[in-house]
DNA sequence: GTATGCAGTACCCTTTTATATACTAGCTGC
DNA sequence: GCAGCTAGTATATAAAAGGGTACTGCATAC
């Protein structure tokens, strides 16, 4: 593995930095991380909360998404000291900032089950 | 693996069926596709030019891309029977229905770039 | 005759995601 | 005392997705 400038981060798409599609793709890299900012749009949440609701994630993959949507700065993190800990996670400005892409994927989606229902 | 109503097939989130975000995240389930659908929104392109245009997709990964897309309606795929064989892809209008969550994605990007630019 | 382009397929390997379990630490409830 | 709650970490294993390269068959280009 050669470190020369065309190489780009793990789960980069080569572009990133210039292209506003792969820098968007690149961050949001991650099968369940639009789903947990989707979850926090309407209000902040606890870890086990969110575990629930998104229903099929398990505690690793779910504390591996979080932590890389905190490291992009897209999903706060607010822990209490108190017993049991108490953990929750909100969306920054950035994270809320992403509302637009979720409202057209709702509307979109939205569109799908009218039209092509599975069941 | 018992076969019972809770299942779902390969790479679906759980509630697909009724949840317009997840079903959305199905189909566009898949590192590729977006990008994909970015490319051929302006105009139909043949499968190497489209290779060459991701630049980072083998060709194994961007025809199975491009299959998933074409069995969900995005895409068509129009082969030309002639030597060198021509093929042509391009969006359904389902796949351009998807314009504004791309639109969506490239505002964010463009944003992001400006604030936090990588180089 | 060798090289290149087209649109893939076949084979193998690595990374990511999924599943499952055990463990932490203090507090509450029994 | 023991179980259960919280929000994880650690470990192992397995399945799924992603990635690299060689190869095809026919045609044109050199």
């Amino acid at each position: 593995m050669s470190d020369d400038s065309t190489d780009t981060p793990s789960g980069a798409f080569v572009g990133y930095e210039t292209c506003p599609v792969r820098r968007t793709l690149t961050v949001l890299n991650g099968k369940w991380k639009l789903l947990i900012i989707y979850e926090l749009l309407p209000a902040p949440c606890r870890f086990n909360e969110l575990k629930r609701r998104l229903s099929g994630v398990s505690q690793r993959l779910l504390t591996a998404q979080l932590r890389s949507l905190e490291a992009d700065g897209i999903v706060d993190r607010l822990v209490m000291e108190v017993v049991p800990p108490h953990v929750e996670y909100s969306l920054s400005e950035k994270g809320r900032s992403l509302q637009p892409v979720l409202q057209a994927m709702e509307m979109w989606g939205e569109n799908e089950i009218k039209n092509s229902p599975i069941s």
